[in-house]
RNA sequence: GGAGGAUUGGCGGAGUGGUUGAACGUGCCUGAUUCGAAAUCAGGUGUACCUUCACGGGUACCGGGGGUUCGAAUCCCUCAUCCUCCGCCA
């Protein structure tokens, strides 16, 4: 959530920003500064009465303890009115704050001045091309949901059985191939000094909304109504969450967090090739790194992070290149993104594998997450992204490593999966 | 699921209707003492919002919300969390 006073006082930059999203704010942002405005006008009016109350009731006191009955009964009535007024103000003040904050709560991040306008994800920015020539399997080569019978990696027919459509069941080798990558990935992390985190998967309403994802994402989530939770989307948003309503020191910055979480996401809509098999299921697991960074620290800390997940995709020797997003792709909260897509030999197509963010002080705003400065307390810079999610990595892994002699695993799994290579489980 | 107890500042812990943003201790900061340090002594030490060019002033906050009262950390209602005991359970 935008602060009032950048509106106020950077009501340029967050206008040309916005209309990089094809948004175009100036009315909404003259009216929540109107509406500021009225509430600082109606708090000084409620702080005076309250004072002038706190005042007389000292008075009161006073008087009782002296035996004048009469004078303090004159001033209990004068009490008693201003507590009609200040009762009547209050309300008001509800109503505009209320008011303010559902306006506020619809404006998206500001995008940040590197970052290009543009309306879809045409319009995003290839950062870091794949430098190597992609690799050719071949026209007999298979799409990795039929690379999944042949090697028993998932079924998609048990999880509609238990379950619904959406729901992969990962076989033998295919789940220890899952668990081999999430330990890698933990590792991998943990080694560049995220502090590893299980967190909850289940989170409330205020958790759901401090990172952003309610009122923008409802749609989205899974809701359990009989406790009012919300099955989380990413680990983003418990991690994030764990520092909610923090003041920290200035130097426990930076703090990085990793956690590995299964992700649920309702994805109504699209069907057809294009979410066949991995590619866009409804639960899924990934591993997740976030930093909560000082503002002057957190593009470097951005692009630690892009190098961190570049680090991976080099290890698995998948093809990747790095998009940055521009102002209509970015996610609602974000100001600056850029994506990771593998190359998805058989399909041959580009595979999103991991987003990476800076929010600047958007959640940290909701999340009240602050740290003490020199001159007062600031709102620190929250970022994350994910390192890595696990259904497109397997698919391309499937995909671009499929020889007569098996699908050939990179090195680095070798031991975690405790095989070089996945071996056919039906002729 | 049932019964009881608790929730106060960085921490510990007072405080059952009035001048208490909160005793006392401790931690931390500054100064004095010291060659330096320890010890000791003195002073300071929360957050948010409103107001002010500034100095400053004001309001709110003692788990959350609501109520009683001229006045609430203190009384009432409600919710949450934690602890203890019982039940159930991976």
């Amino acid at each position: 959530m935008l602060l009032v006073n950048t509106l106020r006082e950077e009501r340029e930059r967050v206008l040309t920003g916005l209309k990089k999203r094809k948004l175009d704010a100036a009315a909404e942002i003259e009216r929540i500064v109107r509406l500021d405005d009225r509430r600082k006008e109606l708090q000084s009016r409620n702080d005076e009465l309250l004072a002038e109350r706190n005042q007389l009731s000292k008075e009161i006191g006073d008087l009782f303890k002296s035996g004048k009955k009469d004078e303090a009964t004159a001033k209990r009535e004068r009490v008693n009115a201003i507590k009609q007024d200040v009762s009547g103000l209050e309300e008001e003040m509800d109503t505009v704050v209320r008011e303010l904050e559902e306006a506020l709560l619809q404006l998206p991040n500001v995008p940040h001045e590197k970052v290009r306008a543009g309306s879809s994800a045409e319009d995003n920015e290839v950062y870091r091309p794949y430098e190597g020539t992609l690799p050719k399997v071949g026209s007999d080569a298979k799409p990795h949901w039929e690379l999944a019978e042949t090697y028993g990696i998932f079924d998609l027919e048990l999880g509609v059985r238990t379950t619904g459509s959406g729901f992969p069941v990962f076989t033998g080798q295919g789940a220890r191939l899952q668990r081999a990558l999430v330990n890698l990935f933990l590792d991998r992390n943990t080694a560049a000094g995220y502090t590893e985190y299980a967190p909850p998967l289940l989170v409330n309403e205020d958790t759901a909304r401090a990172t952003g994802q309610l009122p923008d994402k409802e749609g989205q989530m899974y809701h359990v109504q009989t406790d009012d939770l919300y099955l989380i989307p990413t680990a983003e948003v418990p991690l994030t969450n764990l520092y909610r309503g923090e003041l920290l020191e200035a130097d426990s910055l930076p703090i990085r967090l990793t956690g590995y979480t299964p992700c649920f996401r309702r994805e109504a809509g699209s069907y057809g090739a294009h979410v066949r098999g991995l590619n866009r299921v409804h639960q899924f697991d990934k591993v997740e790194i976030v930093q909560l960074a000082k503002p002057t620290e957190s593009y470097a800390k951005l692009e630690e992070m892009v190098d961190h997940v570049a680090g991976l995709l080099d290890e698995l020797g998948l093809p990747y290149r790095i998009l940055r997003l521009c102002g209509g792709d970015m996610g609602f909260t974000s100001a600056m993104t850029y994506d990771f897509e593998v190359w998805s030999a058989a399909q041959e197509r580009w595979l999103e594998v991991s987003s990476v963010s800076n929010f600047e002080t958007y959640q940290s705003n909701r999340l009240k997450l602050r740290y003490r400065t020199e001159r007062g307390t600031e709102l620190v810079h929250t970022l994350n992204g994910s390192a890595l999610a696990l259904p497109r990595i397997i698919a391309a892994l499937l995909e671009n490593n499929q020889s007569p002699e098996g699908i050939l695993l990179p090195e680095v799994l070798h031991g975690y999966v405790g095989m070089q290579r996945l071996q056919p489980v039906v002729a």
